[in-house]
DNA sequence: TTGAAAGCGCTAACAT
DNA sequence: ATGTTAGCGCTTTCAA
């Protein structure tokens, strides 16, 4: 690999004028710039980016930190972040902790190693350990679930959202609507827990929750065991498109009709929602752009290298109101 | 953000001692040891990462370019790339070209400059400029697609996949299928409309075929019309999961049966194929084990820094046969 | 076993 | 406008 003073050589310049072509970082004559373009094209030159960013004290990239790669809602997060920085000439380091505690760590501690320029997290629990980034002083933008300590803050309105879908539930004159959820540590299930239990109780009816790990196909499992119960439920909110999956599965295979025998609602709208029978209602969040709002704080707190007041952006979110939650006169 | 020689100084030993100790990298008086373990811990010392890559030439990371993260078979790679290379002690940097092209040679050249330890590519077409990647030495492999030069290369029997799925098509009795691919640059795309063909063809029959862009919901207005047209085939063969979804859509929409009117198989076997009516048959690609195969072919080519003859792996696929392909007699 | 010092490849401050 | 050189923070040879 030729470096710098290869390309200096050859086009008999300094490295300093080198270094000013290829960045345009001051004026250079153009009878040089020309000789030294040359050089560096013959050659083959590539600059060494881990050495440029040595000496420039920092790197133009973001690490974006999500919990499951296979959760249409963080994919489509991560393309409102990876177009949001792109616009600002960052790259993002999409890392995948598939909700596990050292997996996030390690990529936590590693992104404060490598210097990024900032973290968008998603952490996988309140306690997850953000002190490498404090002590290196990189900017952290919190993403869907609340942290410990103070930190800029993206989310959809969770609670609203489930409130609204658990009252479109009794509207549509379901009796018993649970809501299934993931386990306690997850801030937005909690959240939209909370939301379902509040309406519900209100109206005089007896909460049934379930929290279901990620991993392991156990969802359909506790779901069919749920449904096949003796006080059953005959409606069912649902906090992540997977776990509607999984409802979806435990229906068919007790041969509940959505719509007629089982009410069903979700939260996020993936793509595959609207060719199931009946098509699903969600509630979508506007997951791109939490991604580009989060990359957007991030990188002006790295340019305000800023003590304000941490921010909290809560976005709306919008019932969508499709077959699976509306409740056939036969049922 | 303290460094190595604060840490040197607080434990009255020399930097070298201290880079011994964190490293493991020799053996030190066990009293020294303690007293940099104290020391680092007391400063809060965290080793600049970026340092140690330029004085070892080179990093511990993999690049892991896929063209569309929404793409369920590619988040399947993505996830066993990143067991694999987490097993072999790398990171994996995932970047989403989205299909553009440009997009796509900014992460190969970023890749080189920051100098990664290997790339996993999956080319959006044949001329994709791996130029930097050569110049650095960083070793390549290719999944999915094929590349112009020589390269490493791993991916499932796209034809023999659309052959499989094409004669059992026909053995279902239906009489006009069609293959819904993409653009003709699309490696896997052509290789399963050519698979379909052969076989059609073999048959006498005419193939009909239609190339769908990416982007845009254009995918579903143009199934429609086909769906609609005079001579309308009887069954379709789609070559991802996204065109099986635009293609329900259009079904759907047209109030053509799935299984009585319209025969329906596609390529990969994304998540929410067994919850939609009837289920969707499909060629299912061992997308995790070709992640895994292909970080652990970069991984050796690291260590050999090899002159081998390029290796050519390729995956079997499977057919699972559900609902959507058979021909109920009603038809 | 430990320390001193060179050097990874670049940018930027300083000198001309 | 261009060149010389220090130094980013670390690892690793070399010397003691």
């Amino acid at each position: 690999m030729p470096r710098i003073v290869d390309v200096a050589a050859a086009a008999d310049v300094s490295v300093a004028t080198v270094s000013r072509v290829l960045n345009g970082s001051a004026w250079v004559d153009p009878v040089l710039t020309e000789r030294v373009r040359a050089a560096a094209d013959r050659l083959g030159y590539r600059p060494n980016g881990v050495a440029r960013n040595l000496r420039q004290r920092g790197t133009r990239a973001l690490a974006l930190i999500i919990t499951n790669i296979n959760n249409p809602f963080y994919t489509a997060v991560a393309r409102g972040a990876e177009d949001a920085a792109a616009e600002a000439g960052y790259s993002v380091l999409l890392c995948d902790t598939d909700e596990d505690r050292d997996r996030q760590n390690r990529y936590l501690e590693v992104s404060a190693q490598e210097r990024v320029a900032g973290v968008v997290l998603v952490p996988r629990s309140e306690d997850s350990d953000v002190s490498a980034l404090i002590a290196a002083h990189i900017p952290l933008v919190v993403v869907d679930r609340r942290l410990d300590g103070p930190a800029d803050f993206v989310t959809a309105a969770s609670f609203e959202g489930a409130v609204a879908a658990t009252e479109h539930l009794l509207v549509e004159g379901w009796q018993r609507p649970a809501c299934l959820s993931r386990p306690a540590d997850i801030q937005t299930g909690e959240q939209r827990r909370l939301g379902y239990q509040n309406v519900v109780v209100q109206h005089g009816l007896r909460p049934i929750i379930r929290r279901i790990p990620y991993h392991a196909g156990r969802g359909r499992q506790v779901i069919r065991t749920l449904l096949a119960g003796d006080d059953r439920p005959d409606s069912l909110i649902t906090i992540d498109s997977m776990l509607a999956l999984d409802a979806l599965a435990a229906a068919k295979e007790l041969e509940l009709r959505v719509g007629h025998e089982l009410g069903i609602i979700t939260f996020d709208d993936a793509d595959w929602t609207q060719v199931v029978d009946p098509p699903l209602s969600v509630v979508a969040q506007p997951a791109y752009d939490i991604g580009a709002a989060a990359v957007q704080m991030v990188i002006r707190r790295i340019h305000n290298d800023g003590n304000e007041e941490p921010q909290r952006v809560v976005m709306k979110t919008e019932l969508i109101i499709r077959g699976s939650s509306k409740r056939a006169s036969d049922a």
